[in-house]
DNA sequence: TATTGTTATACTCTATAACTATA
DNA sequence: TATAGTTATAGAGTATAACAATA
């Protein structure tokens, strides 16, 4: 196996690989789920925020209105969410279905797992200090806007 | 702005936040070299192990062989490497070009800088916490091998 | 038989740009 | 004029599958 000696010594180097072993992991333990990582995302955001629109969960996704929409499509389509009327003619108003409400809390139990098993080396001291840290460098904070046509 | 109330306190999740915060910085950083993150990486495990070839070059980059060959190709189209004769006519030994070499350096204070942004609010403590943390989710070992056909 | 490089092809994710219907 | 949703299209990155040359 060969190997960069300076590269274990870059911050952003050993975030990707760390960020490159979780999102494998979760991938496949939401698998079973007929769910990506990021479809996951999108469904706990409209469970948090009933009624947002696609534009406010692009937003939130960091994802432009285009790519909201195919992922919102997608959960439409698995029966996982569905748009009703919204505050006015324009916009959809997103809530998730009573499937998904069934089946979230497993979802959720297939994600912490995988955390689990990602951070099995860490003490539960370690694991308190990485979550802090991580949060600091990209704290929820809204940001921008979005870079759209 | 919306936002997701247990979503937090997932590990995986805010690794992945901190994760895009690094990569669209250092993306940026490198942009006027010419080179993304990924072909840097590349340029320096090939000045690291000169010599090897691409499939060698594809496990460490944990991509298989036919997208280690278009990384292969984007260096040597740029001149920063070149493809030698390997150890036996089927494989190549890849190599940096002097114009690789008098670059390299700035490219390597380029990503120090980003990582210098990324992290500026964590103390000098913080960032060698956060270094060992990541790097014991994800050490530096030989994995299984690749997926190829 | 197995391995290296290569090519062709397809899939996923994301972006840009334009259109429509509202506001 | 601006905004929400939509559609068509394109680009980057990766994977699979096959082939030729070599081992």
């Amino acid at each position: 196996m060969i190997t960069g000696t300076e590269l274990g010594d870059l911050l952003g180097y050993q975030l990707q690989r760390a960020y490159l072993a979780a999102i494998e992991d979760v991938r496949e333990a939401l698998s079973p789920h007929g769910l990506t990582p990021a479809k996951l995302t999108a469904l706990l955001l409209i469970r948090d925020n009933p009624g947002c629109d696609q534009t406010a969960l692009g937003r939130a996704l960091r994802v432009n209105r285009s790519s909201a929409m195919k992922i919102v499509n997608a959960l439409a389509e698995r029966g996982l969410i569905e748009r009703r009327p919204g505050r006015d003619l324009r916009s959809n108003a997103l809530h998730l279905t009573a499937h998904a409400r069934s089946r979230i809390d497993a979802m959720l139990a297939a994600v912490r797992a995988s955390d689990d098993r990602v951070t099995k080396l860490l003490s539960e001291g370690d694991r308190g200090t990485l979550l802090r840290l991580l949060t600091t460098i990209a704290p929820h904070e809204p940001k921008t806007g979005e870079s759209d046509a």
